[in-house]
RNA sequence: GUGGAUGUAGCUCAGUUGGUUAGAGUACCAGAUUGUGGCUCUGGGGGUCGCGGGUUCAACUCCCGUCAUCCACCCCA
């Protein structure tokens, strides 16, 4: 039997680790500069607090959890999203009595049940910031420069945020039954999904793309002129934030977001050339979710990207490079009586801060000298039955083919302040 | 969950209207007068042709099923 990754899985190889890292290194850079602390919760969660903080009703929950029983039948659920556990963990450790608002990022492998595709894997990667105790506009704005910023960084240009507001539970109920107003006419010529949502869910009928659904849309018209004062001000309060911090943004009335937690703030980026699932990260304002997760009313406002999506979007834009291993020093020993002297070596280098490899493999020295170019090692040792006789080393710079001999004794020292000087140069 | 495309060496792919021991490039290993890398040359190992049936004298090739991968729908990061 010969194994394969899971459906929807994959491996990142050694030759991708750093383009990895890389993004890992901004976003932790990016975060912290921001204020946000990292935190760390649980890869599986209680089903139950998924289902509560998401929603009942959304895809999420219906349909994509990975749900099992453990071992005493209580159902137990792969974290399809961070969000919910961290508004567990902040109410599990009361941060409402920290200062507010809190700030946190996380980062970390999520797990939809769902069919791959291009941008789509069952377990991807996700980074998110979470700012709870604050329902200021202002917070919303950093947040979107955050991620903006984050993607500058990462060398995606042309990344625009898109935004809109949905209102809170006290004018959206208006806008839907704006929605159905206008819309009762036209329920035969919406597409099956949509003509469900008319009566759950209306405003996700907006973000359809079925072309007809579309057009029929169109005429629905933004929610802006129905929003409640608080709303309103909230939203211009947003623009004007925006603008101070020179982010530029685009107001969008078809984006509505997946999740039930939303309230007034919602908003995504987009990025072209990877596929179908283009979004590379979104999120908005939450000011119900602490409440409906058990803890005090307490508003919220967080983002979240796809790791694996910022990787293709940086992977489309051009500049992206493979890691290659380096080595600071290949000891090649010449026969039996040499092989314990290049281990000798070697671990010494090592101990020196120096990386430093030798071969295993029984091979002549034209094949270890093959090897040590592909190590990319900057020199290599050469200790032989002549050398050990002598106590001496041949030390040759692959960078220009030099070689010189230098005392077995103190080698390890002298092989270090070459390597030093060479990257000081 | 639905639809489409594709499965031949580690990787990228050839493989003629079905016809003998299934090939190339690359990667890997070794060697090129026995102690020196990159370039070049030579040789070598490595494939139950995704899996299971069927048609046929004969299947990598045709048919059915199945699994996997990719892409798209749905939805999202």
């Amino acid at each position: 039997m010969r194994y394969s990754a899971p459906r929807g899985t994959q491996d990142v190889l050694p030759r991708d680790i750093e383009k990895w890292r890389r993004v890992e290194h901004h976003v932790r850079r990016v975060c912290e500069l921001y204020g946000y602390e990292e935190i760390r919760t649980p890869i599986f969660e209680q089903t139950e607090l998924f289902v509560r903080g998401i929603g009942e009703v959304t895809d999420i929950v219906e349909k994509e959890m990975y749900t099992f029983p453990d071992k005493r039948g209580r159902s137990m659920t792969l974290r399809p999203e961070g969000t919910a556990p961290v508004a567990r963990a902040f109410i599990e450790h009361n941060m409402f009595s920290e200062p507010q608002p809190v700030k946190l990022y996380y980062i970390g492998p999520m797990f939809r049940y769902e069919r791959p595709q291009a941008g789509r894997q069952r377990q991807f990667s996700q980074f998110g910031i979470e700012a709870f105790g604050s329902g200021d506009a202002v917070l919303d704005a950093e947040i979107i420069d955050l991620a903006y910023t984050l993607y500058r960084d990462l060398g995606l240009n042309n990344c625009i945020a898109r935004v809109n507001t949905i209102g809170c539970p006290a004018c959206r109920p208006r806008y839907n039954e704006h929605i159905r107003n206008v819309l009762s006419s036209d329920l035969e010529q919406l597409c099956p999904n949509c003509r469900s949502r008319y009566d759950r869910n209306p405003m996700r009928i907006l973000d359809c793309k079925t072309e007809s659904c579309r057009t029929i849309a169109a005429k629905v018209g933004p929610i802006w002129g129905f929003l409640c004062t608080e709303c309103a001000e909230h939203f211009s309060s947003l623009q004007d934030s925006l603008r101070a911090m020179s982010v530029p943004f685009e107001l969008d009335p078809t984006i509505v977001r997946g999740f039930d937690y939303y309230t007034r703030t919602v908003f995504e980026f987009m990025a072209s050339g990877i596929g179908a699932q283009d979004a590379i990260g979104g999120g908005g304002r939450y000011d119900g979710l602490i409440e409906s997760c058990g803890g005090p009313p307490t508003p919220g406002v967080g983002f979240a990207a796809g790791i694996d999506r910022l990787l293709l979007a940086i992977e489309a834009s051009g500049a992206a490079q493979e890691s290659q291993r380096t080595l600071g020093c290949f000891v090649a020993a010449v026969g039996e009586g040499a092989r314990l002297g290049a281990a000798r070596l070697v671990a010494s280098l090592r101990r020196l801060g120096v990386s430093a490899d030798m071969d295993y493999m029984d091979r002549s020295l034209r094949a270890q000298m093959r090897h040590a170019d592909r190590y990319r090692a900057r020199i290599v040792a050469i200790l032989g039955e002549d050398e050990l006789r002598a106590g001496t080393l041949q030390v040759k710079d692959m960078n220009d083919g030099k070689q010189w001999e230098v005392s077995l004794e103190g080698a390890a020292d002298e092989i270090r302040a070459f390597l030093q000087s060479a990257r000081e140069q």
